[in-house]
DNA sequence: CGTCTCCTTGACACAGATCAATTAACGTGG
DNA sequence: CCACGTTAATTGATCTGTGTCAAGGAGACG
């Protein structure tokens, strides 16, 4: 192994989100050799579709994807949305077949990792286990998050404030969101129809929460959406613990 | 190390689908010494809260366990079901924090599994490793399946044969169901109100797909609950593998 | 410069919530 | 063992948040 070469991994600025988070610059120049890095996806594309093999984990360069699921009436079910830095395929690791769609938002970037290399790694590798692990409970709170009974406001509201602090997390501004997804999308993730995603964002609008245009979002009072979005944000039900809570629950890592 | 002890991992029932699932007897021995088997926890005790430090896994020997969360607003949220043979706890695994309240339904029995020990001896035992990930992608599985948009019928049978399908894993009676939970935890889980739930299953028991009496309820025609809970079961899905998909799934009705 | 798809807006409908009242289990103490 | 209080479950009547249907508007893109 040549040592004198730079991981590209230890330069990407979604480094700290994805799994080499803690590896030192040679545990990431090996985890590196085991991945295909920066894989361009077209708008539209699939990475993978219900039931095809597992073999990789895809960890998000630019660009946004969804995944979803068609049921057995052949209503579509948006599970979930991947931004920079994030890991698709989690809930494929159970049965090693992929269990729902995952297709590009837009033109987009992925890193491929092909999961039994990364695991057997794991093994040699501490921090590359633990991140795998925190990832993965990651995504567990994630889905449970939105599993409970809110309001159509509160989901909605929930939803921009966690786009926001995912947005935050890498770089880019957190209260000038560009969507990467339509409106239908977002209804169907939140469970609500498109016509209330609509009348949702007017009323925001009206109330001065936020600017909307097309896809463009300007969040103007981020407090505000918070106050809305506590009850469902997992964050906040650090509230109820004995310990003191942290100033700004936007910054806990 | 003593190997003339037999682990008693090794005769449990719940093995299958636990931590030492694909270990060797040695392995299982190894794994036994740092956990506490069989702990028992009384009706209504609670495993950990909100915000507590995480220290350890919890392993159902015997009962059944609930996860729930309060938000801001003062509600309850039902998150999850565990019965014998489920780990409790990956949501805590993230921020090292438990991020919810774990309460047991009926006395009950847990081993205490403590998470650091064991995700080292996970970098040891590279099937122990694999099933910890698989574990953990189940989780993931199971939130979002109730994520989904779907009537309050479809739930409630979903519910029902996922009952069935986790008793029978464990090996007791599949459609002969002993609830630990009352009518208002299922109906808090399921995102529907006690009075509904009650409506359901005299709808249910109406149309001879079910006999329920207060706790006690057999199911007539599993069948049948399967045909109304198929859209909700990610198993399903699998449905779809072998069938082109459009790129626009919206477009097939 | 049409054709498309996405988005918005209004009118109405309905699944399931809420409210209210009753009944049935299950303690608990005498 | 029985009164009694407390909570859980049922049932009916009514209400409402959000879905559905229908019609138009506004970018996007050949």
């Amino acid at each position: 192994m040549r040592t004198d070469i730079q991981p590209k991994c230890l330069d990407c600025v979604r480094r700290h989100g994805c799994l080499p988070a803690d590896m030192s610059p040679e545990q990431t120049l090996r985890f590196e050799q085991h991945i295909q890095r920066s894989k361009s996806i077209a708008d539209g594309e699939h990475l993978f579709r219900v039931g095809d093999n597992f073999e990789s984990m895809f960890a998000v360069g630019a660009g946004c994807f969804k995944t979803y699921a068609i049921d057995a009436e052949g209503r579509e079910h948006v599970l979930n949305f991947y931004f920079a830095g994030e890991l698709i395929g989690a809930d494929a690791i159970y049965s090693e077949r992929h269990m729902s769609n995952a297709v590009a938002l837009g033109e987009s970037t992925v890193c491929v990792i092909p999961f039994r290399a990364i695991s057997k790694l794991a093994h040699e590798i501490p921090e590359l286990q633990t991140q795998l692990f925190r990832i993965l409970s990651r995504d567990v709170i994630g889905s449970t998050s939105i599993a409970g009974d809110f309001t159509a406001e509160e989901r909605l509201a929930a939803f921009l404030v966690m786009l926001s602090i995912r947005m935050q997390h890498h770089g880019a501004p957190s209260v000038d969101l560009e969507l990467a997804m339509s409106r239908r999308d977002i209804a169907n993730y939140l469970r609500l129809a498109t016509e209330t995603i609509s009348r949702l964002l007017k009323r925001f609008q009206q109330n001065g929460l936020l600017q909307a245009d097309r896809k463009h979002i300007t969040l103007l009072d981020l407090n505000g959406l918070m106050r809305k979005a506590e009850c469902v944000n997992p964050w906040s039900r650090w509230n109820f613990s004995t310990k003191a809570q942290p100033d700004n629950p936007l910054e806990i890592n």
